[in-house]
RNA sequence: GGCGGCAUAGCCAAGUGGUAAGGCAACGGUCUGCAAAACCGUUAUACAUCGGUUCAAAUCCGAUUGCCGCCU
């Protein structure tokens, strides 16, 4: 009980009734900005992004980032929060989105959760575990030993220091295996230990959540057709204003899909057809992930973006009107 | 019409008598502070078709079909 009394914010404390949330998620390329937008508009709520590339200021064409017409006719709330070279993750994510349904309560104002990025989601809804923020020091550290001795080396270390994450962590995992020895060395608790006692069990929130769905083919070429509209829109320029702003093709932001395919390009790799199938296919291959994460998700209640009335209609009772 | 070459998974392709490499694509999955990231798994009872030789054939022989070259 007190876990949640002090991992709840203290402002909220006043509120007695739980914040009521609709969660519009599903692929890439599916729909999702404009059932959002409309649906936004009939129940009079506001839209955040659960969008792990949409916080990022000047990185619009690449993202799909709702229009600026768009964002006018509804707010949007969590894009453009950061620039491209800082960081950010699914802790701050979830901190800052739950304060603002927060807000958006006392107002009055429904939120429409909308986005692709299952962990993001999943860390507003549930929560992380508590952990001191990562020590950029310790991580890198780590990774330089990764090539001095080996990921097998770590991978050993973990086995004794947390034979159940290990057994539970592929030894190629280099990411996961880091983070593990990470949350060892800032909390002095072992990694599993934190995920036994948090088991994302936190519940602030009433949550209607909507996937949607289409036929993968269909998916797959509104994926292509989106991709060429989005070089035809510019696309190259943005990438290559990005580099002249002095943003590194190093960053997490600038190795997402499309933009790393498009400095590859432009430093000379490859033709600009490759690098374009290659960002078509990775763009089908990012889809198939959403959709094994979202699929996993039990609460998750799949409906076609043009069934917008059975939409409209589950919201409706959902809300009680 | 004649001569020669080639036919192996959705695609590229290795294999030249001993029981079908590999790559790409595709598909399935994992995911607790980098998640558009990172990681894992699956994929030809079968080598154009039919017949023959052999203990054993994708591999050798013959015929057929298709494709590609060259010649008339």
């Amino acid at each position: 009980m007190h876990s949640i009394l002090t991992a709840i914010p203290a402002r909220t404390m006043k509120n007695i009734k739980i914040p009521k949330i609709v969660v519009i998620c599903g692929p890439t390329g599916i729909g999702k900005t404009a059932v959002g937008i409309r649906l936004a508009k009939r129940f009079y709520g506001e839209i955040l992004s659960a969008d792990s590339m949409l916080i990022y200021r000047y990185m619009d064409i690449g993202t799909a980032k709702p229009s600026i017409e768009e964002r006018t006719q509804i707010p949007h709330h969590l894009i453009d929060i950061v620039d491209p070279d800082e960081s950010f993750n699914a802790a701050a994510y979830s901190r800052i989105s739950r304060e603002i349904v927060f807000q958006l309560q006392d107002k009055g104002i429904p939120p429409f959760v909308v986005g692709g990025t299952g962990l993001y989601i999943k860390a507003m809804i549930h929560g992380l575990f508590r952990s001191t923020p990562p020590d950029p020091e310790i991580r890198l550290s780590l990774k330089k030993e990764v090539e001095s001795s080996g990921l097998h080396t770590l991978y050993e270390r973990l086995k004794v220091l947390d034979p159940e994450s290990a057994g539970r962590i592929h030894p190629h995992d280099a990411f996961r295996i880091i983070r593990a020895l990470e949350t060892f060395m800032l909390t002095g608790k072992t990694i599993s230990s934190h995920h036994q006692r948090h088991r994302f069990s936190e519940d602030f929130f009433k949550v209607l959540k909507i996937g949607l769905i289409r036929p993968r083919d269909l998916l797959y070429h509104h994926i292509n057709v989106r991709v060429d509209r989005m070089m035809e829109m510019g696309f190259l320029k943005e990438v290559e204003g990005l580099l002249k702003k002095g943003f590194s093709p190093d960053l997490k932001s600038m190795q997402s899909i499309g933009y790393r395919h498009l400095v590859e390009f432009i430093g000379g790799n490859g033709s600009m057809e490759e690098a374009t199938e290659k960002l078509k296919r990775d763009t089908r291959r990012f889809a198939k992930r959403q959709l094994t994460w979202f699929r996993a998700d039990p609460e998750v209640i799949w409906k076609s973006p043009e069934n917008m009335d059975e939409i409209e209609k589950m919201i409706e009772s959902f809300f009680n009107l």
